[in-house]
DNA sequence: CGCGACGTTGATTTGCCTCAACGATTGTGG
DNA sequence: CCACAATCGTTGAGGCAAATCAACGTCGCG
């Protein structure tokens, strides 16, 4: 469908996990909102509030921090199918800590935290949802601790080339490396270390 | 009360985030089990499947994972009033791939798969209070990450001081520095520096 | 065209690990 | 209850992993 705002393939999204009648998808959609974002453009600012969960259509972003010295540190991609927020400042509605911006022109989709509530009171099935997917969250976020406390920095970008091949070639080195913990310049020298074997 | 099991203190943990009616209360009990685990006893070994979540009444455990060099690498400590399970194998079903271990002589009470499915089928306010949990450790977890990526093991290790004072003293310094990902020379050298000062 | 962002490469420094030896404590068997 | 082994934390020496600083080529973009 060429009209298509992204909400069927966020639905069919949602129903990979739970089951919906039609009147309820009728009622979620109702909630949400798209946003379209320029390449280079922030989703969110540290300092403000995270109002928003975002689930992304289309395109790519990254969540990052930046520290006192003023280095950046991505915690977070997220592509197509994924979603994206500062958990802590939208949940608890404290000031984000970290920034979003768009690495590539990109399309979400969005409910804020009314909707959210609102959307658990009168659809109980989303709380399952939600569940389902912080749980895959936590599993995923596991290994990644697992990996920073027990693999070298080669090693850890070795990992994520195979878990996400066609990821690498997608966003710019530097913040790949700012992803594993490592200064793009000594990515660099394990890329090279890599080629010439 | 002299004879409580510890049931007492899981429900009060539960309804901090949802209600429950007794009849609720009564048949979440139904499905629970109470565990003592002594001193260095193993709750979960690595290539068993993870059948229980554990909740901890009283004690300390730690989650870790072996890697082929042999060492241990600690991706979990949990005491009172925390839970602790091999995330991933016990959704699964899979081999669970992480050891846990009783640091003090332990109580948990456990809940097994078939009776958490059931229990979120006949008390769907469970859903929401999973949700909760993991989305709380979906926060943690993020800041740890933040802390591995950008901070040096000092820092990490005076951050966890700062944020889990008691901490510290409770568990050996080893288990410690394999959390922290750096090796307990380094971090006796690290206490060494801080006490100088 | 010229500027700025990005990745690369080399030289140097720092963070952290490995190996090894040593007290102190814990625990275990005789 | 003592003797012995095992475990733990500490300390020192040396080595590797990764950061910093700096210079350079390439590319996309105004």
């Amino acid at each position: 469908m060429n009209e298509d705002n992204g909400y069927n393939q966020l639905i069919s999204h949602v129903q990979r996990h739970i089951t919906l009648t039609s009147a309820e998808i009728d009622y979620f959609t109702s909630l949400l909102r798209t946003r379209k974002i320029l390449r280079r453009q922030f989703l969110l600012q540290a300092g403000d509030v995270c109002k928003y969960e975002s689930y992304v259509v289309k395109g790519c972003l990254r969540a990052f921090y930046i520290d006192r010295s003023g280095q950046e540190h991505t915690l977070h991609f997220a592509v197509e199918d994924w979603w994206i927020s500062d958990f802590a400042s939208f949940f608890r509605g404290t000031p984000a800590t970290r920034d979003i911006e768009a690495l590539e022109t990109s399309e979400v989709i969005q409910i804020d935290k009314a909707s959210l509530d609102a959307l658990y009171k009168e659809v109980p099935a989303f709380e399952r949802f939600f569940r389902i997917l912080h749980q895959n969250a936590c599993v995923a976020q596991d290994e990644r601790i697992l990996s920073n406390i027990s693999m070298t920095g080669a090693e850890r970008y070795e990992a994520l080339l195979k878990k996400y091949p066609q990821f690498a070639q997608r966003v710019p080195q530097k913040h790949i490396a700012s992803f594993l913990g490592i200064t793009p310049v000594f990515l660099s020298q394990i890329r090279n270390k890599l080629s010439q074997q």
